[in-house]
DNA sequence: TATTCTTTGTGATATATTTAACAGAACATC
DNA sequence: GATGTTCTGTTAAATATATCACAAAGAATA
């Protein structure tokens, strides 16, 4: 739970999980080096942004040579937690979630879906992937006996909020919420919001009315 | 395609859709109308940044009043042109292409899936929900065929590119990319990413180094 | 009608984020 | 070891977004 001395900007924070899998990626391919342009080319973000987040962390690089795979690498598994697991329920075992089970982030090897949670019965006492599905009646118990602070919601929209303070209730830190409703918890509760209907209408709009403008065509 | 006097935020645009579904709620339940405190409370949106937002079209309230339902309903209807049907093809009908397929944005009623692809035979020729599912091979016929300019794009990564390769050819517009893969694309595609597993790495990072803040204590 | 209350729309300001540009450190080469 | 090249780290500037705070318009009330 290290605290950074200086708070790292949000917008940097996003990121780090694309460099981290960017530069696993280089490793395995057995690369010693890359530059801030390569790496600004292959995650789509500018040079100067990455110098910029990586320079948060201190001066990782080396001017004239660029930075060394393996010791970035190594940065990031730390200030990533990457050694430490963060346990994660899922509640709502419908299409989105059997979707987020069977895949269960495999390849982010710090979290792991370990449990989830439905009301209908023939789901109950049935696993996906690994994981066990239990009934709701049991989540407060299964929760707590666990240790796990971290819920992915994909359930209906009109039980979200019932469900959320029973999560808040049993102890959970964090919501990963991808129903359409606003969850009303405690200020120390995180709550991040993935809005699927309202990022593809967006995506739409933004065809529509922001057509690519002349220095994008450059 | 009407284009605005003056360029909304981008910011704003993301949150238009956000603004509209939650007036239909309003609308359905019957009320006449609401003030951008009450639309702060359920969106989880400052007020001030709701009165801002919708300022760029115009004074769309009355002081002392706040804004007419059904009035800013039609409005937004306009402006988020929900009287179009926007065509969606998706690629890859996996276990998150099966669940959009379900789902299929049903709230949303100018977006729809019309058509899927994929290249496992135990998939093409069947229809998920009422979506036909296609074999890879017909996708640039059929696209153009159908007039279909926005994909979903749900396919393993390393296979994310070429396939984006052929929905450029295919006269696609933008790409909507689930995938972990960032791709290459000529300057008048719109490209949006949605990196789920970043977004749960992320998250998990918020969690951890981020506690709630004095601030928001309050 | 007069008075009080409510709530918008917005100027001003604060905060956050991105990008340009370049000095200088270190590398590579001869 | 001198010279030219590369590429970082950061200062400065630009851009983008969010929030404060309040005048004034209009609603509500009496
Ligand atoms: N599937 C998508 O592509 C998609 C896209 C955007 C948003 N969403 C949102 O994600 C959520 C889930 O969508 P879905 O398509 O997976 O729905 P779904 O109906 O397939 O799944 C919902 C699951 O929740 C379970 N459930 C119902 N009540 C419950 C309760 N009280 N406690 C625990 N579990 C309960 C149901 O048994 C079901 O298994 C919805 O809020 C939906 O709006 C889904
Ligand atoms: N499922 C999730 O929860 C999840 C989460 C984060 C990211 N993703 C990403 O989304 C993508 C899809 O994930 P998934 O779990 O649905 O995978 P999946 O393997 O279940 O589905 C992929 C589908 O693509 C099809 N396919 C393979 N090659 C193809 C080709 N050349 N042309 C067309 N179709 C082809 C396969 O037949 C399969 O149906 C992956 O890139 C994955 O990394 C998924």
């Amino acid at each position: 739970m290290a605290q950074e001395q200086v708070k790292i900007p949000q917008a940097t924070a996003r990121r780090l999980p694309l460099y981290y899998r960017f530069l696993n990626n280089l490793h395995s391919q057995g690369k010693q080096r890359v530059s801030s342009a390569e790496l600004s080319e292959a995650v789509k973000v500018d040079s100067a942004t990455i110098r910029r987040d990586f320079s948060y962390f201190g001066a990782l690089g080396k001017k004239g040579y660029g930075y060394n795979v393996n010791y970035l690498l190594g940065f990031f598994r730390k200030t990533l937690d990457q050694d430490e697991l963060t346990k994660v329920a899922l509640i709502g075992v419908g299409n989105l979630g059997t979707a987020f089970l069977n895949y269960n982030f495999l390849k982010n090897n710090n979290t792991k879906i370990e449990i989830g949670f439905d009301v209908d019965e023939s789901k109950v006492g049935t696993a996906i992937g690994d994981v066990p599905i239990y009934h709701m009646d049991e989540l407060q118990e299964k929760l707590i006996e666990e240790g796990i602070t971290v819920a992915i919601l994909t359930v209906p929209a009109p039980v979200a909020q019932p469900i959320t303070d029973s999560l808040v209730e049993a102890n959970i830190k964090g919501v990963l919420n991808f129903t359409p409703a606003r969850l009303n918890v405690p200020p120390s509760i995180r709550v991040h919001h993935i809005d699927l209907a309202v990022e593809l209408q967006s995506f739409v709009y933004f065809l529509k009315h922001y057509p690519i403008t002349e220095k994008e065509l450059l």
